[in-house]
DNA sequence: TGAGCGGCTGAAACCGGTTACAAAGAAAGG
DNA sequence: CCTTTCTTTGTAACCGGTTTCAGCCGCTCA
């Protein structure tokens, strides 16, 4: 590795200047910049980030917190990889990476029952690696330990959770529009008598897409009754589970909107074993379009998420907290209907 | 945050004292030890990690390379989630986080057509954010990427990638065993015309299945006609593809084993849509035990991978050279038969 | 001609740790 | 009792950058 005193004895200026040609190159004459440059550029020197954030405290490294739950072990996230790539893409552009977290002492912490590793512990890892911010991702754990992180001051950035705290903002997809989209495309199908499987009441995408529900339900003039409004948990046996409830009743929906696809892959399990045929006699509508959307039987109508745009939106999110811009409102992103056997 | 300084001052010892207290306790003298040890537990007192890693040249970071290659747009790691959990869990058992690498030069790359980001530039970063080592995850692009890591002397692990270097070793599944498993559930369910659908000839976990399909054939009497030897890319696509031209031979097998659950979902289409009854008139065994396996209809009998073990075999394997330890021979990890309806 | 100013530059301090080295004190050996 | 050795400690150099500050130079303007 070449150091910066080795290019300034080199180039026969001081370490100062070479410094300034990569920080401040305005500031030194154009004869030393280029020469700089020049020698840097044969000796392909590329400056020590440990010293860099020693001395400036700003790493170019932004923190990943992704817990998994254990007390929820089968929990996946449903669009990671996608995720991933959006983050890393935008962060990279700006010449940031990607540092995942881990509680070195979450074995410890399970072991007195603390559910999410300790957003303290976080919080000091960031200051400690100097990072310049965080993009928390849901994993399904409850949304205590994120507002501790949204009120510790630094850069946060949530996915599908909404936190608020002085340098905390988050992205979701348009939840509300998206539930409305799906409601308007049943009744544009003919059916009137429409429920929804939600998610959990905590969880703010799962409250939005009943509001859409509602609220779209309401401006075609159709009534929802209590009965056709069943929570579950997004899990797929949550979905089958609330589905023959519905089935169950004595005058039971022609249409079903699912605030999640695996909640919806269970609806159609459940009508499969009441002998329901799909989509003539109940439609169902998903949200998330998964990859296993298009591949069950018969294949899920769904609103589908811009799973890398999240990404993206995050990392930008972050990034302007990190550059000292002002805290960016809320993202929600625009899902996209795409139209499967499931209700055609 | 507490510096080492303000520390030394509060016990009235010098910082040498301190900084010993948490790397060599037992060259101090347990009177001050335990005063430096209570006072650094009071004011919550962390190194900072930069400084550390700038003195001692080792940063507690291991990196992951993990580029979509954009000429496989569609690339999917069929298990990422379940290997970032292994992954993290084990790092984090030994204090390690897991660096996602970005190359931030990556868009110019493309415009020059450079295929993965350059190694270069990776093996540059690992060295300026003295990071341990590196794991490396199959992005679909070629291996040339990855024997130039393999080359560079640093730690590396490559996972379902085979390479050798200096310090260089993998992780992958034990695809011989596993295809050998599939033969014999066939076989023993009264099969005896199989053919397989096999990956990339280049790919290591490919040519171990068909490798390991060919001798399990060859134990147990039968013959393996060429023409029962159809290449796949992985992806669903081909898979369709190489089961119709199954299917139109003039003697078409009554099974199939597929080197992966992608390729075997294709296979149930292109039998489907043949008329064929699965697994009546044909069985198909996948390989991964991906989430859609167990979703599709018929659902799939496939080869479970230890998804969460892989991780943990590549973390322990690049801490291993991390601290010194020797280059660990590549793992195989055992599969798992599970047995759906696909193939009973 | 001299004061004032702006542009460049280098010396040196600093970021917060680790560690080589020397020294002091205690213990062991002759 | 003196020498040797071991243990414990502090001083100071060092890791490789950034940044403050002061000084030098050349120019403009009075």
């Amino acid at each position: 590795m070449t150091t910066i005193r080795e290019i300034a004895q080199l180039c026969g200026v001081s370490v100062a200047t070479v410094s300034r040609v990569f920080n401040q190159p305005l500031t030194v004459s154009k004869e030393k910049r280029e020469v700089v440059e020049r020698v840097a550029r044969e000796l392909d020197y590329r400056p020590n980030e440990s010293a860099r954030a020693l001395a400036t405290k700003r790493s170019g490294l932004i923190g990943l917190v992704w817990d998994t739950d254990h007390r929820r072990p089968g929990w996946r996230h449903p669009y990671l990889q996608e995720l991933l790539i959006g983050l890393k893409s935008a962060l990279s552009a700006h010449g940031y990476h990607l540092l995942m977290l881990a509680t070195s002492g979450s074995a410890a912490l399970r072991a007195v029952g603390a559910s999410l590793a300790d957003p303290v512990a976080y919080v000091n890892m960031t200051r400690r690696h100097h990072l310049g911010g965080l993009v928390l991702i849901d994993s399904g754990s409850d949304a205590s330990a994120f507002t501790a992180f949204a009120q510790s001051g630094l850069p946060c950035v949530a996915v599908d959770v909404d936190v608020d705290g002085p340098r905390a903002t988050y992205v979701t997809s348009d939840n509300v529009g998206g539930a409305a989209m799906a409601v308007r495309h049943l009744v544009g199908a003919g059916h009137r008598r429409i429920a929804t499987i939600t998610g959990p009441r905590a969880n703010r995408p799962a409250a939005d897409r009943l509001d859409g529900f509602r609220s779209a339900m309401a401006g075609e003039g159709l009534a929802v009754p209590p009965e056709y409004v069943v929570e579950g948990d997004f899990y797929r046996p949550s979905g089958q589970a609330a589905m023959r409830s519905l089935i169950a009743l004595p005058e039971p929906p022609t249409a079903v909107f699912c605030a999640s696809d695996e909640m919806a892959v269970g609806a159609l399990l459940a009508a499969r074993h009441a002998g329901l045929r799909v989509p003539d006699e109940l439609a169902v509508v998903g949200f998330d379009d998964i990859e296993l959307a298009a591949l069950v039987d018969p294949p899920l109508t769904t609103l589908a998420q811009d799973k890398a745009g999240i990404g993206v939106a995050a990392a930008r999110a972050v990034l302007t907290m990190v550059h000292g811009g002002e805290k960016p409102a809320p993202a929600f992103l625009p899902t996209k209907l795409v139209v499967r056997a499931s209700s055609r």
